[in-house]
RNA sequence: GGGACUAUAGCUCAGCGGGAGAGCACUUCGUUGACAUCGAAGGGGUCACUGGUUCAAUCCCAGUUAGUCCCA
């Protein structure tokens, strides 16, 4: 028996355990089936499951089960990455509780503290992953510093440097103060932010005259090497080849003439700070300026920074500059603007623009074949204004700084001669005799204390994780992949570089087929979630409240493409509501022996609810399909709610329990208990990619199978006869119909009157006696009796009207007369202005000439029917 | 400054060249064996504004206004 209620977390815990033990999550690659395949974006290591995790694999595990229904060999990849900087952050606060340090321990032992910290309490996401019912192959579980990833890192590492696509540049990087490590442009997050310009003098050599100089940053004056004014600035012409003296240091420097002075701005005369500014270090290139580098890594001014400046934190030697300035009548004013500065997006301190020997790929070579391909449509963005968001980042592509001043990461496999040649090799080995090879001896090689951005092993997932660089059966079969499924944020961070990957290391062969694009989960008020702002809604709390089936349902049925989700609570809860009434319907059946299928035949089905439930349930499951195939999950989402609620709970079952209550119709029972029983066990296989747990369980209870619904087909479409005009929409109507006259006019439930039809054709007849028991029921009544349509009535009735049919239920004098005449003229007034509306256009004759046949036909059709409803509330107001 | 997106019921949002929809909320009525986490019925919209294309525009096009996001 099934339980009053169902357990969500028993029944999810239950389920789970015997998914996994079934083998079901598991990929085959020795099976001849087709593949399909999903990498899974790894997550962090460090992270915990959010409502966007929520959403993203919710959407992938659909996709998933779906496919593997479509008797597909499914490889859904999962695993996680390593995090280098967050989780370098985490052990070492976890060390700080035992006051050690990772200086203290050095590189290697602190690694070991790192991977213990790992196996200890890293990839808790992937647990939470479960209590979601995500289905990936488990045994393909895989980490981005894992041994065979590893491999795959240093031979694209030495591949590239061997090929020329990277190589170790001085330029200056977003250096992070706080993590003492380079960044990459993506993890700098420009921020506005109040501030100030201050306004300062600098004198002119060899004159009284000033030259007034605007900034933000007055502490980097002690690096400036130049100062510039637009050439076209009428202001400034005469001080071509003029020098300034630069106040505090005293150096001579010259005043040059570029463009990228903005007379508009400040004063029109900008310092030059080429070691310290991105803006500057261009100019400073242009002019050939000396670059003066005035910051340690901490961001506390060094030995260039002039007299009683060396080891002042950089906000300090603000304060200190303008103070002098200020002391030697320099200073002019401040202004407060808000500007945007430049912040770690990890350490959330201002970022500090700094001349430095790097790593870099050359991004802009390996886009190539990668943007091409977007526009040939190898891989296709959905939805598809995404591929503008790729070509513009793609076309405006930088230098992508790889290597960080890390000790967690794939250390990077370059080691340094003597003489500072370099030697890039797969192991020291290697290094060492190619290093041997070229100085004719053995030399002492130092490696490259750096180590590699995470996204750098993440761009190799696709075919990583399958085993490259070796040929392996499984990179054979599962690359390309059929779909990405991500958040927008992460295009340029991690689709991207996948795609120049993935291309240039699998022979010019996409990474994947399409990019599916899904929303941003925020809160209902249409903010983005976050721990400070408390709005945060926890899905594994939701999912212990509501059962994930609702939350997974939930996200799904709001997951409409191109647009954020607003997700509350209440939302949840209306879900769940739906879980319990597919329960409650399924207890029914039970409850009514539908439990097996009985040996019915299918294509000669006998009872229109029948074939109408049938018919209902074919269309159901080609839009589901379609709806799934395209991406249009809420589409899916919503078909199903209303087969399920509103088709079938509402109305199928109300209509066969006269059937199954009549024990003299056997043939009608059996017919109608095989029907129901089908059509829910094919619905419950259709939502279980959805709702898996739920599905699983009545499943098991209701059908007794042997056979689980994960590893089910996918529903096939039932043959019915299509010929005879079901009659159920017409009997629904009716009934409604019906129903919403005794409401307005209060009726009382236990008044069974009996109601008069007119106007009924032949057809219409046949299929109201067919289904006269069922309406007598739904709609209450004593008996429906056929007028002739000579018939005048003379008694006061109530009258509507259900596709051309007239309805008239007497009304024994009970009728509040007034009210009732009300309601017809008001009825009156709106026909007879759609009957104009109509008219016009019958009327108009290039609507006559123009517009197709099947529109002309349905209009004409429609007018009809106005009419003749026009003429019997007329009648019905003369009546009374 | 460049780009993308959005504007439809009180709220959250689907939809679409030819009859304005759903869920929630609201109003009225209703517990006899599937379900009150329920059932029945109902009220509620100038489809942001202006113009254009079309026989026909909420839908396509242009502009306006308001808002969101990304990049600089």
């Amino acid at each position: 028996m099934m339980d009053k209620r169902f357990d969500s977390n028993y029944i999810e815990k239950k389920w789970y355990k015997r998914w996994l033990e079934s083998g079901a999550f598991a990929s085959n690659n020795e099976s001849p089936k087709e593949p399909y395949v999903i990498m899974m974006p790894p997550p962090n290591v460090t992270g915990s499951l959010h409502i966007g995790h929520a959403l993203t694999f919710t959407i992938q595990d659909i996709l998933i089960r779906f496919h593997r229904m479509q008797g597909l060999d499914v490889l859904w990849q999962p695993g996680t990455d390593h995090a280098g900087i967050a989780t370098q952050m985490v052990v070492e606060r976890e060390l700080a509780k035992s006051n050690l340090t990772r200086h203290g321990l050095g590189r290697e032992k602190f690694i070991e503290k790192v991977w213990e910290w790992k196996e200890k309490s890293g990839g808790e996401i992937t647990n939470q992953l479960r209590a979601l019912g995500a289905s990936p192959d488990w045994k393909k579980e895989r980490f981005t510093m894992d041994e065979g990833l590893s491999k795959a890192v240093i031979s694209v590492f030495v591949k590239l440097y061997k090929e020329g696509l990277i190589y170790r540049d001085k330029r200056l990087v977003n250096w992070d103060p706080k993590l003492l490590t380079a960044i990459s442009d993506l993890e700098v997050e420009q921020k506005e932010v109040e501030g100030k310009f201050w306004y300062f003098k600098y004198p002119l050599e060899n004159s009284d005259e000033f030259l007034t100089i605007a900034t933000t940053r007055p502490e980097t004056m002690l690096g400036d090497t130049a100062v510039a004014v637009n050439p076209h600035d009428e202001r400034y012409i005469h001080l071509k080849g003029k020098y300034v003296i630069l106040p505090i240091i005293n150096r001579r420097i010259p005043i040059i003439f570029d463009n990228y002075s903005d007379p508009e701005k400040g004063s029109g005369a900008v310092k030059i700070t080429p070691a310290h500014d991105f803006n500057d270090f261009e100019v400073g290139k242009r002019h050939g300026l000396d670059m003066i580098n005035i910051f340690d890594a901490n961001a506390s001014i060094n030995e260039n920074g002039g007299e009683g400046f060396q080891g002042l934190d950089r906000f300090e030697a603000r304060k200190k500059v303008l103070e002098i300035l200020k002391a030697q009548n320099l200073y002019i004013k401040e202004e407060k603007i808000v500007h945007t500065v430049p912040h770690g997006d990890r350490s959330n301190v201002v970022v500090e623009p700094w001349l430095m020997d790097q790593w870099y790929v050359d991004a802009f070579k390996l886009a190539q074949p990668a943007i091409k391909a977007v526009k040939n449509k190898k891989t296709k963005f959905v939805p598809a204004n995404w591929d503008k968001t790729y070509f513009e980042w793609m076309n405006n592509i930088q230098p992508w700084c790889v290597s960080r001043q890390l000790w967690w990461g794939h250390r990077i496999p370059a080691w340094f001669g003597p003489d500072d040649k370099i030697f890039v090799e797969h192991n020291q080995l290697d290094a060492e005799k190619a290093a041997e090879l070229h100085y004719g001896k053995k030399v002492r090689l130092i490696q490259d204390e750096d180590v590699l951005d995470t996204w750098f092993s993440s761009a190799l997932w696709p075919f990583s994780t399958l085993g490259w660089p070796d040929n392996t059966k499984d990179l054979k079969k599962y690359y390309p992949t059929n779909v990405l499924v991500t958040g927008f944020d992460i295009i340029f961070f991690w689709v991207a570089r996948m795609m120049m990957m993935g291309m240039h290391f699998m022979d010019d062969e996409v990474p994947f087929k399409e990019v599916y694009i899904h929303a941003l989960v925020r809160d209902d008020k249409g903010q983005k979630m976050s721990k400070s702002k408390g709005n945060v809604l926890d899905p594994l709390d939701l999912s212990v409240k509501y059962g994930a089936d609702s939350l997974r349902f939930t996200l799904t049925a709001m997951a409409a493409q191109g647009r954020d989700i607003k997700l509350s609570e209440e939302r949840i809860a209306g879900y769940r509501n739906f879980s319990t009434k597919i329960w409650n319907g399924c207890k029914f059946l039970e409850f009514n022996e539908c439990i097996s299928e009985l040996d019915t035949d299918l294509n000669s089905i006998n009872l229109q609810i029948n074939k109408w439930i049938i018919e209902n349930y074919n269309q159901l499951n080609s839009k589901v399909k379609k709806s799934i195939a395209e991406y249009k999950f809420n589409d899916a989402a919503d078909a199903l709610y209303q087969f399920i609620w509103r088709d079938y709970c509402d109305w199928y079952i109300e209509f066969i329990k006269p059937i199954l209550n009549n024990a003299k119709d056997i043939e009608s029972q059996k017919e109608t208990k095989s029907v129901s029983i089908k059509i829910m066990k094919n619905v419950l296989l259709m939502l279980h990619p959805i709702m898996p747990y739920v599905t699983e369980e009545i499943f098991e209870n209701l059908f007794k199978s042997n056979k689980l619904a994960i590893s089910s087909s996918w529903p096939r479409l039932i043959e019915t006869e299509t010929s005879l005009k079901n009659g159920i929409g017409l009997t629904i109507d009716i009934v409604s119909a019906i129903r919403s006259i005794r409401v307005e006019k209060n009726i009382p439930n236990k008044s069974r009157p009996t109601i008069l039809f007119k106007n009924v054709n032949q057809e219409k007849k046949i299929i109201i006696e067919e289904n006269n028991n069922l309406i007598l029921n739904l709609a209450k009544l004593n008996k429906i009796k056929f007028l002739s349509e000579q018939h005048e009535e003379n008694e006061k009735s109530i009258v509507t009207t259900v596709d051309e049919i007239i309805l008239m239920i007497p009304t024994d004098g009970l009728i509040d007369i007034e009210a009732e005449k009300n309601r017809l003229s008001k009825e009156l007034e709106n026909i007879t202005n759609e009957i104009e509306i109509i008219d016009k256009r019958l009327n108009n004759p290039s609507f006559i000439e123009k517009a197709p046949p099947k529109v002309i036909e349905e209009v004409k059709t429609k007018k009809t029917i106005f009419d003749q409803r026009k003429s019997e509330i007329n009648k019905a107001l003369l009546n009374l």
